[in-house]
DNA sequence: CCTACCGATCGGTAGG
DNA sequence: CCTACCGATCGGTAGG
């Protein structure tokens, strides 16, 4: 059961979520965002105990829209096809417009690289996962010998994981309409060369 | 001839590159600068217009180290070799610590992707600037006969761009030592692709 | 180059 | 959920 106030913390993280991939969690201050909910300040941070606990809650709900958006019932199956489904959609959630800024990941990992504490751990946290899943996949993919047994891994990984964020790079910096059918051939491109031949 | 206080003037945009690698070029904030150089607030401003001119005057000084640092007096032959060489020194330029917060120019693209004016524009600038002498270069090797024809420069351009700022990544959040050499190892595996076979 | 100051905004709290 | 306020810091200026 949702707690009695949860709608209106829920919009508040909605719009924190937008807010902070365009100003970042930093610039996400208290005041700003009471603005654009239309609240007070100490209305806004009442539903947290403090501007960390409201970046870290802001996190936890940009992970829950990437589990929503990218992860949630994918029915492909494990290996190279599930591999493929799971960039595709992890692309395509990049290139939505879902949050003002592009991916909310990529601007907290620029932000707080150099800043220790809890929002740093959190923010690394999430991208280790996400980055170790495809690793995983692509192990997978080995066994079963779809992919060729001398890949390495967190290699291949790297290298798939590049793609995308230098999409988001291309088209949030230059305007790079194309960028993200770029990271797609590129994607593609990899995976082919990787691929058992037979 | 440099203007008398050339000296100060230097030394603060040094502090300042390396502030803003860590916390940003909004981060960067006067006073804390002035802390940095042990000089008054309005010490350090009495060099600059603005606030905006001085983060305008820090991406400039970013803009002569890296082509101090990158592009500066590479002999290599034009072409493939060039190409090989001024990414191996992009590489080390970024992986060297030479900024505290890591690449300057990652930082600063996340941050003021999404915040229009004449930072962002110098930002952008500077680093497609960068992005297309690597086209360029790649141009040249297939002029040349080093790479395939049936490349697509942007495309490999952009390929090649990707794993150096995925190493910046690991590394500064991640903290991951091997960054460098995956990114290495992702751009001599891709040049190896698109190298003409004999 | 400094001190001293301006109005605005920051995160956060008191009190209701 | 609000108003009203706290001390600190922001960018910037006056005056020397």
């Amino acid at each position: 059961m949702p707690r009695s106030s949860g709608k209106t913390r829920d919009q508040i993280l909605e719009a924190a979520m937008d807010l902070a991939s365009v100003e970042g969690l930093e610039g996400l201050s208290i005041g700003r965002l009471a603005r654009r909910v239309e609240m007070s300040k100490s209305g806004v941070i009442g539903h947290f105990k403090s501007k960390e606990d409201l970046q870290l809650e802001t996190v936890r709900a940009a992970v829950g829209v990437f589990e929503a958006e990218v992860q949630a019932g994918v029915t492909a199956e494990p290996g190279l096809a599930r591999l493929r489904v799971l960039l595709e959609r992890w692309t395509r959630h990049v290139a939505s417009g879902r949050f003002s800024g592009g991916c909310f990941f990529w601007a907290a990992s620029a932000e707080f690289d150099g800043r220790p504490g809890r929002v740093r751990d959190a923010v690394a946290r999430a991208t280790l996962h996400w980055l170790e899943q495809i690793v995983a996949e692509v192990r997978l993919a080995i066994r079963l010998g779809e992919i060729r047994s001398d890949e390495d891994p967190e290699q291949l990984a790297f290298e798939l994981h590049a793609l995308v964020q230098e999409a988001n790079w291309a088209r949030q910096l230059l305007d790079r309409s194309d960028a993200f059918d770029r990271a797609r051939r590129g994607i593609e491109r990899r995976l082919g060369q990787a691929e058992k031949s037979n």
